[in-house]
DNA sequence: GAATGGCATTCAAGAATTCGAATATACGGA
DNA sequence: TCCGTATATTCGAATTCTTGAATGCCATTC
C-alpha cells in the first residue's frame, strides 16, 4: 500500500489548502483579486479592515502559494496564483446558497402551517 | 451597503465549510463516501484510524451538513449530503497535483545543471 | 537625509481544533 | 434481561489560529 501513503500526503496538502481558505477575510480577498491584480492599499480600502490584518492574511496566502506578489514602485500588487481556486470557491458558495434557500423555503412552510 | 453585510455573512459560512474540509482524515472520509453510503465500521477499516476519531470527524461533518447519517439496524450509514463537494475537492486536488508536478520538473532542471 | 506613504513582521493573548482515553448509548440476539 | 457489537460522547492536554498593538522596513519626494 505504498500508494495509500501518497494519497494520504495529498490529503494532508489538500487539508492545508482548505485551512488557508477557512477565513472570511481571506475569501473576501480572493474574490477581490478575481478582478485582477490589486495593491494592498486597495484591498485594505475595499475590506475596511486594518492594514496589518490584511498584510498578515496576504502573507499566509503567499506562503501557501495561493497568491503572488509583485512590487510596483512603492506598492505591492497581489494576484491569484491559480484562478482555478475561484471555481472551487464558486462551487462551495453555490452549495451554501442552495442550502440557505432550502432552509428559507422550509421556514416559509412552517410559517404557513 | 446592506448587500456587503450579506456577502460577509456568506464568506463566514463559506469559511466554516472550508474549515470543515481542512482535515486529512475528513477529506479521506469524503472520498470514501463518494462511492456511496458506508457504515462507520467500513470507514474505520478503510482508514485504519481509531473508531472514536472517525466518529468525531463524522459528527463534525454531520453538524455542518456535509454528510447525513441513517440508522440501518445496528449500523449507522453515512453518505454525502451534496455530491458537489467532490467537485470542489477535485479542483483543489488538481491544483495541488499540478503544483507538485511543476516543482518536480523544476527539480529535474536543477539536477541537470 | 528626513519625512512620508505603503507594507511587513513580531509578540502576546484568547479562541478554536485535534486526539487519545475513558465511558456511555443503542440495537439485536440468546 | 443480559451480552456483544456498533457507534457516540465527554474530558483534558497539546497544538494551532486569529487578531490588535506596536514597530520595522523600503521606496519616493522634498
Amino acid at each position: 500500500m505504498i500508494d495509500l501513503e501518497r494519497k494520504r500526503e495529498l490529503y494532508r496538502l489538500q487539508a492545508e489548502l482548505c485551512q488557508t481558505l477557512a477565513d472570511p477575510t481571506r475569501l473576501e480577498l480572493l474574490e477581490l483579486l478575481s478582478e485582477g491584480p490589486r495593491p494592498v492599499k486597495a484591498l485594505v480600502r475595499a475590506t475596511g479592515q486594518r492594514q496589518a490584518k490584511i498584510s498578515q492574511h496576504l502573507a499566509v496566502m503567499r506562503q501557501r502559494g495561493i497568491v503572488v506578489a509583485e512590487r510596483m514602485g512603492t506598492e505591492m500588487h497581489y494576484s491569484l496564483a491559480d484562478p482555478r481556486i475561484l471555481e472551487a470557491c464558486r462551487i462551495t458558495r453555490e452549495m451554501l446558497v442552495d442550502r440557505l434557500r432550502r432552509q428559507h423555503a422550509l421556514a416559509e412552510v412552517a410559517q404557513g402551517e
